[in-house]
DNA sequence: TTGCTCCTCACGTCACGTGAGGTGGC
DNA sequence: TTGCTCCTCACGTCACGTGAGGTGGC
């Protein structure tokens, strides 16, 4: 007696399902049928099964089967394809898990990137600070990066800049005006360590107008209209000091 | 200005469609639009959108990214979680990239199991003795295989094989009949040595009923009447010299 | 009018899983 | 009649890809 559906499927070690997909999809003949129309398989049909899911098992797709072909002989260049494949799997999943590993180790936070996480765990960032970086990261390239990361790291502590950041939005004009007074030393200081971020800029990945667009818009998000006329005014101040030098020197 | 969805896409190193995609699901809430129905997105959904790239680039599926809702810190056991699947992925794809290798190195056929391999390259098979094989390897288990082989290692060159492998099925009674009575010592040390496979039956996979039943079966379709038939008086023969010992001794 | 970008359906992919509804022999 | 196995549709899964067909401002 020969064998039904569901016994080659056992015989096989796969589902009856995948014995009736592989009819679909024209890997396997249909065997011959019963008068009642059940389906009788024979070795042929069991070894060729067999063969299906020792190729599945290996890695190989249908469609790779299927181009195989029936024949006995193995394909070596396809077994070289796929081991190549493998290698290469293997590497990148051994890659996401040395990260995982560092995120771990570090209790760093996942949506920063890696090469700016180590810094960022020194200096405190706000939420806000955060999601800037977070774009920063996007807009400026991997060089930019760690630029701005040496920069974090190099920063002073400051005193004032919790000022800033706690400011509401509907600080009088005299408050903005004095935040961003004392502000001015702070801001001169980051503009020097900046040389090297701001000439970074045409290596990003979208070239340096885009930059400067989306992290305007970046700000204009994060921060409320008296920050912003915070920063604003001491752009002016930092400005009217240098052009101050030019004249006197 | 605000981002279009391709930008927001572009920015975040993610597909338009993928974006879409993540407000299908609820991933991503959906912006604010504008007066001719495009979306305009903001800082936090780009934030948002590069937070579910990292994760997903790390592996995670979007239901569990879901799952880890929306909050900054990062989820510990989520990752643990992770990382030791990973380490099971790798050391999966390890062990079929080893296996890969014994084949190539061996040219080893895809459709032998790996066990039995080796000691059928010694002893050359025929391709029907090649799909009795094959059948055994599912129907015996590990163990019975393994004796299998040995006994296939230790199997001396029999010159009376090919008389019976190249029976036609047209053979007459009295070519059957000497054919049999010449295999009748060749058979005798087969089963002399196959004691332990036959104990081993008990631990194959689905019984020694069903393993007796198969392999029947499996003979049926691999070989010709003629050849069945030689089988079945072989065995006679042999039962008739093991009761006239019996009777003798 | 021609291009370009945006929009919303909606079907396709891959290897099956999972019922739904019906049949045949005990 | 009840239970079991077999059968054939046919929709669901997962994370999007890929057109199809239409709109709005230059």
């Amino acid at each position: 007696m020969p064998w039904s559906t569901r016994e080659i499927a056992e015989l096989a070690g796969t589902s009856l399902r995948a014995v009736r997909h592989y009819h679909d999809v024209g890997l396997l003949d249909e065997p011959e049928r019963h008068g009642n129309g059940y389906k009788q398989y024979g070795v042929a049909h069991l070894v060729r099964v067999l063969r299906i899911k020792r190729l599945t098992d290996l890695g190989f797709s249908l469609s790779q089967i299927t181009a195989m072909g029936d024949t006995d002989d193995h394909p070596e260049q396809a077994l070289r394809t796929l081991d190549a494949e493998l290698a290469a799997t293997i590497e990148r999943l051994r890659r996401v898990r040395v990260e995982l590993d560092l995120i771990l180790s570090q209790a760093v936070l996942t949506d920063l990137p890696p090469e700016i996480a180590p810094a960022a765990d020194g200096a405190d960032l706000t939420d806000t600070d955060r999601s800037f970086v977070v774009v920063l990261s996007r807009v400026l390239g991997p060089e930019g990066m760690r630029a701005y990361a040496d920069m974090l790291k190099n920063l002073p502590a400051n005193p004032d800049a919790s000022e800033f950041y706690d400011l509401p939005a509907d600080a009088d004009d005299r408050t903005r005006q004095g935040v961003a007074e004392r502000l001015v030393p702070y801001a001169r200081m980051l503009r020097a360590e900046n040389r090297g971020l701001s000439t970074l800029n045409s290596d990003a990945p979208h070239g340096a107008r885009f930059v400067e667009q989306t992290l305007s818009e970046a700000m204009k998000d994060l921060y409320n209209p008296a920050q912003l006329d915070v920063v604003e005014r001491t752009e002016l101040l930092l400005r009217a000091a240098a052009s101050s030098d030019d004249t006197t020197s």
